[in-house]
Parts: C-alpha cells; structure tokens; sequence
DNA sequence: GTGGTCTAGACCACC
DNA sequence: GTGGTCTAGACCACA
C-alpha cells in the first residue's frame, strides 16, 4: 500500500492516514481479516510519530472499519461484519452534499459530477474487478 | 435563506458558514448577482463572531464564488463569470473521492451512492427547477 | 466538584477522572449546560497531564453525556438531549453483570445486592433531591 | 460451561475469562469442590496462551473463590469456606458505583436499573433454582 | 513485540 | 484562552 502524506496540509495528518488506508481497502490493496502494520512500524515508515498513526486506527475503529485487537494489531472487519446502518448512510449523504453542492455553484452540471464520480468508482474497483 | 450552525460540530465555524451558502446559492435561495448581508447583520442574526463570518466570505471569494467589493458587500458571480477550471474540477474530484470509498468500504453498493447522490442533486435543485 | 485520583491504581487516570465526573454530575454537583473546566486547568489542578484530561472528555463525549465545543470547552448535555437508547441500556447490563456475579459467588444474598444498589442509588440521589 | 472471548475488547482476555467463569458458578454450571479444567486443556479449547489462563486462575484465587492445590489442579471453593468479608461487600460496592452513576447520568430511573439487575439475578440464577 | 497510558512541551486555528 | 494536533520519549501490561 502506498501512503502519501502532505505535511503542510490543513487537513490533519491522521486525517490524510485514515482516508488513504480506507481507500487502500476500497482499492483492494489489503483484504479484510488482514493485519494493519504495527502502529510503530507504519509511524517509521511515513516519519510521523507512533501517536498520529494510532489516532488514525482508532478512527477507523469508529466508524467500523478495523478492530483493534489490543497488543495484537488491527484487523480489518470483513464486509459481513460491516452492517450498513442507516446512520452511516445518512453520513455519508452528509458528506457529500457539500462536495455536490460546491461543484454545481462553480458550474459544473450534474453530468459532470456523475461522471466524476463514475471515473473515482472505476479507479477504486480496478482491483477488485481484476481479481 | 436558512443557516444553522452546529456548535457542537468539528467543523469550524466558519466553514460551516462556507457550505450552507454555498449549498443556498446551489439550490437557489440566492440568485447571481445578489449581495450576501453585511458580514455584520449575518454575524449578528446567527450569534457568532464577526470576524468569523469575514472568514467565510473571503473563503468564498478564494473559491470564485462571489467577489467582495471593499465597503459595499459581498456580491454572488453569475455563472458566465466562473468559468470552471480543470483544477476546479480535479479539486471536485479529490473532494469525491474519500467520502466514496469510505461508502464503499462500509459495504454501501454502486447504486446505492449513485442514488444518493442522485437525492442529493434533487434537493438541491428543487427550487431551481421550481422557478 | 471532588476529583481525587489515585495515581497507583491499575485503573487508568483518565478512567478514573471520567468515572469520578460522571458521579459528579449524578450527584448533582454539576448541572446540564454547564461547562466543565478547561483541559488544561483541570489537569493543572490534579497534577495530571493535559492529554489524559482530554482523553477523559473525548470518552464522555463518545459516552454522550457532554459535547465537545472545539475552541470553547466542553459542556453537559442536558437529560433531554440525552436518548437512552437500547443499546446503552444493554451496556449497563453488560457492565452490571460481573459486579452481581461476582456478589453471589462471594456468598451476598440478592437482598444484599439490592441494598447496595439502592444505597449507592441513595447516596448519588442525595443533592439532587434536596434542591 | 461455556465461554466466549470476545478478542476485540478491550477488557483483557484474562479478565473476560476470570469474569465468565465467576458467572458460570453463579450459575451454577459448576458447583463447589468440582475442579476447573487444566490450564492446557482450557488454554487449548479456547485457544489463547497458557498464561493467560493461569493469570486468570490466580485472579480467582485472590478473590477467595477458588483455591489452586499445586499440580492437582484448580478447586472451587464452597459457600461455606467463602466469608463474605466487609472489604468484599465494599468492593462490590466500589464496582457498583459507576455503573449506576452512568446509568443515572444517560437517564435511566432507578426502576430501569432495579429492574435490570433483577434481570441479571434471574438470568444467573436459572440453573440454581432449577437444581 | 504490541498497543495502552502518561508525561512534557510545542505550535496552530478558532473564537 | 481554548481545544486540536504533533512530536519525543518513557514505562507497563498483555500475549
């Protein structure tokens, strides 16, 4: 998996961590029962400190994507464990009403966005669909 | 147009501010060309600081979408101004992308984001295709 | 409000402080809307450090008993904006559990176990009823 | 008896054990003077590390309900061995205490949580009352 | 070896 | 002034 932070960013380093482990998974990178590299180990990997890195995991624990399985890793949940709950829906629908919302006032037609987003499903199911 | 800050929220204040104006221009309340109130009377209406909604403002006219006029308010561009730019539509893209894969490794199927954000569009353009 | 911390305990310090206000708003020591004192003053005040206060916030807020303003503190939510719901009601029983299991193994009496929870029922109840 | 670790807790698995094995005597799946399992066999059935099962052991050992004869095994101790002294009912007593404090806080009426432990003691004493 | 906890101290964004 | 974030470094309990 291929982590890339930007140090400068306004959006948090555990932040940028998190999004990208979950696109890792969205991707097909890692697998679900599979193990997250130790907090340690990632931590010296990316040049962050053992602290951001565990704040990351905790985060995905939240919203259910890993388990932390203390003094043993994080494990991430399969999708069978994952039940889709109509909160979560309603957060994503949340977060997404902004990105929407902004692209429509530059401009963009609805077209556009649903293309958009076609293109980032296509980009994350590459592997998935290769497999 | 109606405004309604979560305090509570960990998105700042501010940008909260960003997003429902944004979301109000998208889905009608303002027209281009219309002055957004006085960043006093709106601090004043919503109970928060001045300097907070200044911010707002100026985030909005960092974006395109409207542009200040020193002592004479803050004016909505009309579509023919913005003019949406290939690094418009990559930051729309990058923005996509988390809140997507993130419904994506909750187990939330293709169609099921396409349908929200086919909801999302309907809400907001309502009053657009109303008038 | 009493906070006393026991430093050599195995449970951790910010436990204990979550434990210790939560009995303190049960009392009726602190009050809903009220805010609780800063991170950083009330880890001055137990010698502690700032980062376990703050912990000890965030596990209340993720309990839903205060809500975290960011940049303005930390306040108690009010009974009504409180919801039990099922699964909260399940955690108490799930918490409750191996106190009474452990109560009978040891040879008290259910009598004994219901007088012990209506005096700490009492005791917590004391303030609250005299207002 | 049957126990189930859950590995994703937090609460330790010694103590998960150390806990279902208490409510399996009060259950009365196993009565005083039997011999638990083996720390291999147990170890072995539940497949966690021989340790922690003998870190559990001891556990039980200090809190009076077992007594470890070395090398012929773990024995539950009778009722009568058991003097239910006032350190122990003020432990319980200590446990008890932020379990009712967090129910009250989260809105539950001393009837919820008197009900609630009654539900417990029924559920504990099915097989007792059953014998 | 792992995550959990804790400390000390720093800078920043927001209000 | 407040909480948010980040770092560096330490000790501990668990497995």
């Amino acid at each position: 998996m291929f982590i890339e932070i930007e140090p400068q960013s306004t959006v948090p380093i555990y932040e940028q961590l998190t999004r990208q482990i979950i696109e890792g998974i969205a991707r097909g990178d890692m697998q679900a029962g599979e193990t997250l590299p130790s907090v340690r180990s990632l931590a010296a990997d990316l040049g962050v400190n053992m602290h951001t890195v565990n704040k990351s995991y905790h985060e995905l624990e939240a919203k259910g994507i890993i388990f932390i399985r203390a003094k043993s890793g994080a494990v991430i949940r399969s999708a069978d464990e994952r039940v889709l709950t109509l909160e979560q829906l309603q957060q994503i629908e949340k977060n997404l009403k902004p990105v929407v919302a902004e692209g429509m006032v530059l401009g963009a037609t609805e077209k556009q966005i649903e293309d958009m987003m076609k293109k980032v499903f296509a980009d994350l199911q590459l592997r998935v669909e290769g497999v």
